[in-house]
RNA sequence: GCCUCGGUAGCUCAGCCUGGAUAGAGCACUGGCCUUCUAAGUCAGGGGUCGCAGGUUCAAAUCCUGUCCGGGGCGCCA
């Protein structure tokens, strides 16, 4: 269409007596606001200089020069400085809507890329609390996975697990001295609150550090057995309890890294480092001086020798790429850890290690409560288990005032699915950069936008299929268009380019965006056009169809599925 | 001090990458619409110095520079 409209300007615009290069034209042709000002269109202030005229006179002078429109064009105006094009919106609409029909689940996929990637996100520390800011992260990643894969990549999604390291032995130490009487549970809650308990503990008395120092370097020698079989029980009640939490928000993984296995490989990793002229001793440690890169210094090896967070991720780097022969390693952390991040990348780039240019690393920001930071320290923060269970209540209760008789299965299911959409969909919804405050009445608030909105929506455009009962004809007549119609369809069209965008960018949110906008045209269509026995119906039923399956496809995306009814 | 990310309506945000036609939503507020495909919906209304100041441009919320405010980070936590 561009290449149709360009070729069409230059030859006007040469008539004219002035010549122009194809791109000088095509880099100006854009998508006017509202469909009643065309399909296209083309400003003209930017040949004011050339025309020696004002714009909207230059505007119609280059619109009296084209003599013909062209194929699959149905009009060219003027309007002020624009001249706008409106394309045959009868058979682009027939063309749009047949092939979502004949696509389905795979509309707006594309194959060419490839690649196979590694997906790196979640990474929950055990013997602490999965909270509602762990939910954000774990998202973006399961939404990244999809939209990697959707655009023909193979993909690995990996977690990383921090099952070692000081926070652990701060557990293990409080536990052992002052909880040994109560029972290993795999309660989160119950888990969380040790850990805080020994923070506490901790922050009153400064020379009980020593004490963890000890416990975690027995830990790392795994030298106690005793220390060790306490460890690798509490370890795996937080475990499984991650995974029962993965479960319900549909998130896999593929492939599970643990910190405790990454000591020897980071150890290894600094010494060699040393070796190389890369890494120095310091005050005891082993570090990197990244001054002057702007990047301070990075600690790889305590002054006791055990080993730290920077050696076990650059270990595991290579880990990645040898043997599971990926070719793009994606990182979904906290922004906190960006500075960890820059110094991890500017390292192998000095250690010359190949695939550095394929490490992304994809940050998202904190969730905070209306108080403050959230804190698996402290305990300020709201548990996942105790808020998925607040929100499906409140599903529940919502569901029964419209479906009284509903079945406690069909209750329990849809429900979960609800509340887990509107989770997700209020993590994806704004800018990763951007630090969410979480408000409990916003979440609980299924108005707007928010992620029951658009099941929703789903659910009601299924309830008009199904009403009508009827098979899907092949070929259908568009009748004259209405502007509710054509801006569905538009709106329709434009999947691909929003699917490409948010794989260019590594950014859910536009697809978020995308879907919410969508249920919104849908909805205004829903109430001025009816579908069932109205004149058009034939065609309005695979407009509704599309929609539907667009739709679908776009939050399966978000890692969200759709509900039949609600 | 340095690095980094934000600052758009009372509140929460979209738009910024790729500059263009009256700056869009949701919540809250006011008033309509359920004998017609699910009212978790929809229509209408009020509400905006796009933090501030310069610059580039025919044109700036959007690009550049400076500045202020807020979040995060900056040597043995992860």
């Amino acid at each position: 269409m561009k290449q149709i409209i360009t070729s069409l300007l230059k030859e006007a615009i040469k008539k004219n007596g002035v010549s122009l290069r194809n791109e000088e034209i095509e880099k100006f042709i854009e998508i006017p606001p509202s469909p009643e000002l065309g399909d296209y269109s083309f400003p003209c202030f930017f040949l004011i200089e050339k025309f020696k005229q004002e714009p909207s006179r230059i505007a119609l002078d280059i619109r009296r020069k084209i003599t013909k429109v062209p194929e699959g064009f149905q009009d060219i105006q003027t309007s002020g400085a624009y001249i706008n094009f409106f394309v045959n919106r009868k058979d682009l609409s027939k063309q749009i809507i047949q092939e979502i029909l004949s696509k389905k689940e795979k509309y707006g996929s594309f194959s060419q890329e490839k690649n196979k990637v590694m997906i790196e996100f979640s990474q929950p520390n055990t013997h602490k609390a999965f909270h509602v800011g762990h939910i954000r992260g774990t998202t973006i990643g399961e939404s990244l996975a999809r939209i990697f894969e959707f655009c023909g990549n193979e993909v690995i999604r990996a977690n990383y697990q921090g099952d070692s390291g000081m926070h652990v032995a701060k557990w293990i130490w409080c536990y052992k001295k002052y909880h040994k009487k109560q029972k290993l549970k795999e309660d989160e809650s119950w888990i969380a609150s040790i850990y805080v308990d020994a923070i506490k503990r901790l922050s009153k008395n400064e020379k009980l550090q020593e004490q963890v120092d000890l416990i975690n370097k027995m830990l790392a020698e795994r030298s106690d057995k005793e220390l060790d079989s306490l460890w690798k029980k509490s370890r795996k009640l937080s475990l499984d309890s991650f995974e029962k939490i993965y479960r319900e928000l549909n998130t896999h993984f593929d492939v599970y890294f643990f910190e405790s296995e990454m000591e020897k490989r980071g150890l290894d990793m600094a010494e060699k480092l040393l070796k190389d002229e890369i890494a120095k001793i310091s005050e005891g440690a082993v570090i990197i001086d990244l001054k002057k890169y702007n990047l301070g210094v990075w600690v790889l090896l305590r002054k006791d020798q055990t080993v730290l967070y920077s050696a076990k991720d650059l270990a595991l780097v290579k880990e990645k790429f040898e043997k599971f022969k990926i070719n793009r390693n994606v990182y979904v952390i906290g922004s906190a850890q960006s500075m960890h991040m820059a110094q991890l990348f500017k390292t192998l780039e000095l250690m010359n290690f190949p695939k550095v240019k394929e490490c992304k690393y994809v940050p998202f920001s904190e969730v905070r409560l209306p108080t403050g930071k959230m804190s698996s320290r402290t305990g300020e923060n709201i548990l996942y288990s105790d808020f998925i269970k607040e929100i499906t209540d409140y599903s529940k209760k919502e569901i029964k005032k419209r479906f009284p008789s509903i079945s406690k299965k069909e209750l329990e299911s849809r429900s979960l699915k609800i509340s887990i959409a509107s989770i997700k969909y209020s993590m994806l919804k704004q800018n990763p950069n951007k630090v969410i405050i979480f408000k409990k009445e916003d979440a609980l608030n299924f108005e707007g936008d928010s992620g029951a909105y658009i099941l929703y929506t789903y659910a009601r455009a299924g309830s008009i299929l199904e009403k009508a009962n009827k098979k899907l004809k092949e070929k259908f007549d568009t009748g004259k268009l209405e502007e509710k119609e054509i801006e569905l369809i538009k709106k329709l069209s434009q999947f691909k380019d929003v699917v490409s965008n948010a794989y260019k960018t590594m950014n859910p949110n536009v697809l978020a965006n995308y879907s919410y906008q969508l249920c919104q045209i849908f909805n205004e269509f829903y109430h001025s056009c009816p579908v069932i026995d109205s004149e058009k119906e034939q065609f309005r039923l695979s407009l509704v169809t599309a929609l539907r399956q667009v739709l679908k496809n776009s939050v399966y995306l978000l890692g969200i599925s759709t509900v039949e009814e609600m």
